[in-house]
DNA sequence: ACCGCCGGGTGCC
DNA sequence: ACCGCCGGGTGCC
């Protein structure tokens, strides 16, 4: 098998799809390191070389396009052989022997990242120049410059150059009417769903492809291929919370069941029958799709090109498959309950529970199956998944954010999803960085930036170092596949949607003299600790400890009552500074209370791996948090010399310790003890006010504390208000019950919901309340926002009167002062900061939190 | 390959 | 003639 692979004579050409898959692969790599390779390296500089052997292949390249360089070891002839290939895995040639010395020496060292690009295309068929240009880290590059000079080639500084392009735009106008859809679609989802049709069966390529002659170019990357690089079909359609996504796509899924062709309506047709007849007038029949595509200052219109049915499509696939969080599963059923007609019959299959039904011929004839990731991933991880046996018509992402680590099994799963349309919902496309776009793109296989070499190389390292050109890229990109549309956006000078108004006002809170007393005694304590720490440059060495100050002084300002003075006092007075000398049962004890302390709170860790919120959460020896999926990846590629990403320390996998499972929390002891604080006082005042002004207003009350919830309670029933609760560790039935309750308009509903500000997160429609009280400011101000839009939505009536509470003199001004930071931040650089900015940025937030 | 390299043919100018 | 030079054959790794 591997032998046949290099085997080839003179005058042989390579043409066969096996070789040209088995070199992608090469390229793509087994897809378990996608997210290792770090993007972060520097330039150390770039030397001209030659590709030979160019008439025995047939991979083309141009002027200015990159080639991969695939190291092959195996190669019968050389040993250090390095082959060229172009953007779509197809071979080119090999690097000249004596060149690929040099090369093979520095890859199979893992010295530096070796680039290519070629400068003049080919001239001739035998041989080509190349540039190539070497990436590492800064600790390497003596090592490569030694390597490079006495081989006797020479390194010139500086990159190669790179192009602009201009774009042309794409507006579509269409009108037509929707029969199973009961529910009047508003302008802007209508738009969507127009464009969400367009995406599904036009078959123009995307705008950075240009057909030259015989050949397909690609202007981002300077490549071509012969054949018609493959299209996406689906898109990103990344609105606002609260514009009607699920309702869109309800549309979507009933209107554009086959080439624009609707689903059948009334009688339902049997399972096995193929869809043919339709009973009443297609919608598409009186649609009228115009494009205008305005290129270069001219405007052409033209129909939109007509799908071209492709070969690969299984034409009988019929079934949407829907993939969301738990938490809104319920809330498409709700959905469709409500806006479909009910003469319409819709087989739609929630598939869920233990009991679902897997038959794969069951499935394939739903019109609609509903899923959850975890279900996915459960089923992907077992031997025949029947999701992934499918051959679905549609796959749709709901939260697509979800998915935006490529290293969960989750991300893997959806990927592996056979299917001809693929979309993905998201109100948030990019919540922490630019990497968290590249899974979006590899899911709706955007070629060739589904593989990551070309999409770090074009996209993601062009616009960390701020080159403009490769933000215009990303723009360009992300236009072609993405609808977002905000609140604030208009539809022919109208405003999307007209919500209602929304304000925030800050209600600072004075301490009581004991209370401040309690809150300086500790306040002092922590500032000793990490100005030691700060001083001896250890902070992110000693995160867990800073971050246990950090929470326990938030908590002081909730209400002191809050900490367990148990875990208090392991932490700080055993604990923090020394690890080492402790026996490995303490030490392991001690550390699952550092990682009780740092997630147990509420607080949203985020992991410095995958930079998301901590799922499957280990601590480390060093006492660092993170997925273990991912930590577990960075042991497994690093092996021995395996350091942890925040403080460098040694990491071993058998030293990494889990969370026990959950133990009850003992709530009586946190009741017994109850007593009230400024904070408590001060909620319970506005809400009494609240009352007495008018008691159909309903609230939430949210914390990012469950503890501090559970305090609230105690006043709320003496008071005699009715409330709910909803937080992180309830399952699903009863969060819908929940929600279900706080949002029906029955006379005796609860007026107050109380809500952990992480479940308050994705999701959930809590339009019934109109005033907000923000018990405690996050590390994230878009978290705030996100919790805020589940009541200032689509179906709110009411002006929208946000309250954070904030106590004067205290770690709650400072973190405020950094949110507007941050949100600054997100607005000037889109977010992509890399993790050692961000690294960095946390000393100084933690310096500027202490006032230190 | 409008090269470099190899090796055979050749050999004053 | 154990050289230089010429020109044909040849050519990735």
């Amino acid at each position: 098998m591997q032998s046949r692979r290099w085997f080839g004579g003179a005058g042989f050409s390579f043409a066969d799809d096996q070789v040209t898959e088995t070199l992608s692969q090469a390229i793509r790599g087994t897809g378990e390191e996608l997210d290792r390779e770090p993007d972060t390296g520097v330039l150390f500089g770039s030397l001209r070389g030659s590709v030979v052997g160019l008439r025995y292949y047939t991979g083309v390249v141009n002027k200015g396009e990159m080639v991969s360089l695939v190291r092959q070891p195996q190669n019968p002839y050389d040993c250090n052989a390095v082959m060229v290939a172009n953007v779509y895995g197809s071979q080119v040639g090999h690097i000249k022997r004596e060149l690929a010395v040099l090369l093979a020496n520095i890859m199979d060292n893992n010295l530096a990242r070796v680039e290519g690009v070629v400068p003049f295309g080919v001239t001739n068929q035998f041989t080509m120049s190349v540039v190539l240009s070497f990436w590492g880290r800064e600790e390497n590059r003596d090592a490569v410059l030694r390597q490079i000079t006495s081989r006797s080639f020479k390194l010139q500084s500086g990159p190669t150059g790179t192009h602009t392009h201009t774009y042309s735009l794409l507006f579509v106008c269409v009108s037509f009417d929707l029969q199973a859809v009961c529910t009047p679609l508003l302008p802007h989802q209508k738009q969507a769903l127009s464009w969400m049709c367009v995406c599904e069966n036009n078959a123009a390529l995307p705008h950075f492809w240009e057909v030259k002659g015989e050949l397909f170019y690609n202007t981002l990357t300077h490549s071509s291929v012969r054949e018609r690089p493959q299209r996406v079909r689906g898109g990103i359609l990344a609105d606002d919370m609260g514009l009607g996504k699920t309702l869109t796509t309800i549309a979507l899924i009933l209107s554009n069941f086959h080439h624009g062709k609707p689903l059948p309506k009334g009688k339902q047709s049997a399972p096995q029958e193929k869809v043919r007849h339709y009973t009443h007038p297609r919608p598409f029949d009186d649609c009228i799709i115009w494009c205008v595509c305005v290129s270069l200052g001219k405007s052409v219109v033209s129909p939109v090109e007509a799908a071209s049915s492709q070969s690969t499509d299984d034409p009988a696939a019929r079934a949407t498959l829907i993939i969301c969080p738990l938490s809104v599963l319920s809330n498409w059923l709700d959905q469709l309950d409500q806006h479909v007609r009910a003469d319409v019959k819709l087989n739609v299959y929630l598939y869920y529970g233990s009991e679902r039904n897997r038959d794969t011929h069951f499935l394939s004839s739903q019109h609609m199956v509903l899923t959850t990731y975890n279900v996915l991933s459960a089923d992907y991880s077992g031997s025949a998944s029947p999701l992934h046996t499918v051959s679905w018509l549609r796959v749709v992402l709901d939260e697509g954010h979800i998915i935006r680590n490529p290293n969960t099994q989750q991300s893997k799963a959806v990927l592996k999803l056979n299917t001809q349309r693929r979309w993905i919902l998201t109100g948030t496309p990019i919540q922490n960085n630019l990497r968290d776009l590249w899974m979006l793109v590899a899911f709706l296989r955007l070629k060739p930036f589904d593989v990551r070499e070309w999409w770090n190389r074009v996209i993601q390292r062009p616009v960390t170092q701020g080159d403009k050109t490769g933000l215009q890229n990303l723009q360009a990109l992300v236009k072609c596949v993405t609808l977002r549309r905000t609140k604030a956006s208009r539809v022919c000078g109208r405003p999307l949607v007209s919500l209602p108004e929304r304000s925030v006002r800050i209600e600072e809170v004075e301490l009581t003299q004991k209370e401040r007393e309690e809150y300086e005694l500790a306040r002092t304590e922590g500032r000793t600790t990490i100005s030691r720490y700060v001083a001896e440059g250890t902070v992110l060495r000693n995160y867990a400890d800073v971050l246990a100050i950090l929470v326990r002084l938030r908590q002081f300002c909730c209400n002191t009552h809050i900490w367990v003075k148990c875990v208090y006092t392991h932490t700080f007075c055993n604990f923090c500074s020394r690890l080492f000398s402790v026996t490995p049962a303490e030490l392991r004890e001690r550390l699952i209370m550092k990682l009780r302390l740092v997630l147990g709170t509420g607080s949203d860790e985020e992991c410095a791996v995958c930079l998301d919120s901590v799922r499957l959460p280990v601590i480390t020896h060093c006492a660092h948090v993170y997925c273990r999926p991912c930590i577990a990846e960075v042991i497994r590629s690093e092996q021995e010399q395996a350091r942890c990403p925040l403080c460098r320390g040694q990491i071993k996998a058998s030293e990494l310790v889990e969370f026990p499972l959950e133990e009850e929390e003992e709530e009586s002891n946190l009741l017994e003890n109850w007593r009230s604080s400024s904070k408590v006082e001060a909620l319970m005042s506005s809400l009494l006010r609240l009352r007495s002004e008018d008691d159909s207003i309903r609230s939430l009350v949210v914390s990012q504390f469950t503890r501090f919830l559970t305090i609230l309670e105690i006043p709320l029933r003496e008071e005699g208000f009715k409330f709910v609760r909803l937080d992180g560790t309830m399952n699903q039935k009863r969060r819908a019950q929940v929600i279900q309750e706080f949002q029906s308009d029955a006379p005796g509903s609860p007026l107050i919901m109380l809500l952990s500000l992480k479940a308050g997160g994705v999701g959930i429609n809590l339009s019934a309340a109109s005033r907000v009280f923000l018990m405690d400011p996050a590390w994230n101000p878009a978290a705030e926002d996100q919790c805020v839009d589940r009541c200032h939505r689509l179906g709110q009536k009411r002006d929208v009167v946000i309250t954070k509470f904030i106590v004067k003199g205290s770690v709650e001004e400072n973190m405020v002062k950094i949110q507007r930071q941050k949100q600054d931040l997100v607005e000037k650089a889109f977010g992509t900061k890399n993790p050692s900015e961000r690294k960095t940025s946390r000393v100084d937030e933690i310096r500027a939190l202490m006032e230190l």
